[in-house]
DNA sequence: TGATGTGAACCCATTCACAGCC
DNA sequence: GGCTGTGAATGGGTTCACATCA
């Protein structure tokens, strides 16, 4: 594919240098941790503690946050408010971001409740679904339309990103729906691998199969037990 | 730190090889989409076929199959329901797993309704709080129960898994609690990062992290469509 | 002195490409 | 002939280790 080095002289130059996809995932959680920080007044904060408190490691945390600038100060550290309008900054989080919801079952109406979503800047535009029982209802503080209204809503109120909790099989239909409505970036919570065209981004949040996942864990640990009997050596727990 | 190279001499050698992280993170979507071949009475598939329908490339379905062991048939493609099971062996789903859920607010209640868990094998062995308005209301058709219950039960009904569902203050001290319980996993939505035990195994799943990584991905794209402005390319999308 | 920022080394994950088998 | 299974090659991410600078 294309085999551009450097990607300088593009079309004006893009508008930031890309971050790695591994760091970008970390910064949100470098900037709550930052948050609870600021709460604490502290000012100054090391790569080092910054790495205890987020469970990564220092080395790690310094490269992460030099993709953003050179924000720190050597022999000092990160001036803690500093950073955090830097990775906000990056993140798009200087504005607010209006999302619709689709599907007003049970996630659906979770994730409406759910204060995380408004408290991080993030309001809520729209809920809908397409069950006329459902419609009408009040979820989150807002009224759950129909489906057919997504566009109309998108449109008059700017929303570039959709929160898919649809059940499976109408998965695919809803994010149709979002994508010709202009909606170009997709939280898919339904258990389906949802096709959009290029250019859509999409990301997918698998409930069961995280526990699936642990439930993997889960079974090894047991299998080590049973075998540590066996033996009679005292080692412990499964290494994750 | 430690500088052990070669773990493998071990207590009586680990029970079964270990699946790389990254590949077992898609045995689930394997799992499901296997499901619906399964339902549609498809019997074969390829590993081109699977990468088709889970969105990654072929060459990858087979390296991931492969650490399952060698289930396939050369000429011919994989046997949907042997496949099925093999997975579900792997992963410790033959048998089901009971699961706590701490925490009755929106997103604990909408976990205990939500379908997706008791669906794919895992029984919702308790709901507990600490809010003594919300203890012995009926959530997820299960009674809510105090914090204080969850030692007893988690130990009588053999729970091994925990869902934590609280708000940041209280997750530390009920991740605290479910291990002291005895639960060997543990799945995070709180937003802090959390210390457990050498031995414990934590994910986590950070929704409001989602959605600020989806804000990014919009706000380049915006960025882009002033450039391609500016300069009257007809160049699309952020190449996400 | 002390902590950042960053090449270089290392390690894991992905992809390629083909031998092996049905 | 066709598709799996897998070594080898590639690429990205993490860690090391140190030059750099307040």
């Amino acid at each position: 594919m294309g085999a551009e080095r450097h990607n300088v002289s593009a079309v004006s130059d893009s508008p930031r240098r890309r971050i790695p996809e591994a760091a970008l995932s970390r910064l949100p959680l470098y900037l709550r941790v930052l948050g609870e920080l600021s709460n604490e007044t502290v000012n100054q904060v090391s790569s080092e503690q910054l790495a205890e408190l987020t469970g990564m490691n220092a080395a790690k945390v310094r490269k992460d946050l030099s993709y953003l600038g050179s924000y720190g100060t050597r022999g000092v550290g990160y001036d803690v408010n500093f950073l955090t309008y830097q990775i906000q900054r990056e993140l798009g989080l200087n504005h607010d971001w209006p999302l619709v919801i689709v599907g007003a079952g049970n996630l659906g109406q979770a994730l409406a409740n759910y204060g995380g979503f408004t408290e991080r800047g993030f309001s809520i535009a729209g809920v809908f679904d397409t069950d006329e029982s459902k419609v009408g209802g009040v979820v989150g503080g807002v009224r759950v339309r129909h489906l057919d209204d997504l566009s109309q809503v998108v449109q008059s109120k700017n929303v570039s990103i959709g929160v898919l909790a649809t059940p499976g099989e109408a998965a695919q239909e809803a994010a149709n729906r979002l994508v010709r409505a202009g909606v170009g970036s997709i939280l898919n919570f339904a258990p389906v691998v949802l096709s959009v065209p290029r250019g859509v981004s999409v990301r997918k949040v698998d409930l069961a199969g995280e526990l699936q996942i642990l439930s993997y864990y889960e079974q090894r640990r047991a299998a080590n037990a049973v075998a540590r009997e066996a033996a009679g050596a005292p080692a412990r727990g499964v290494s994750a």
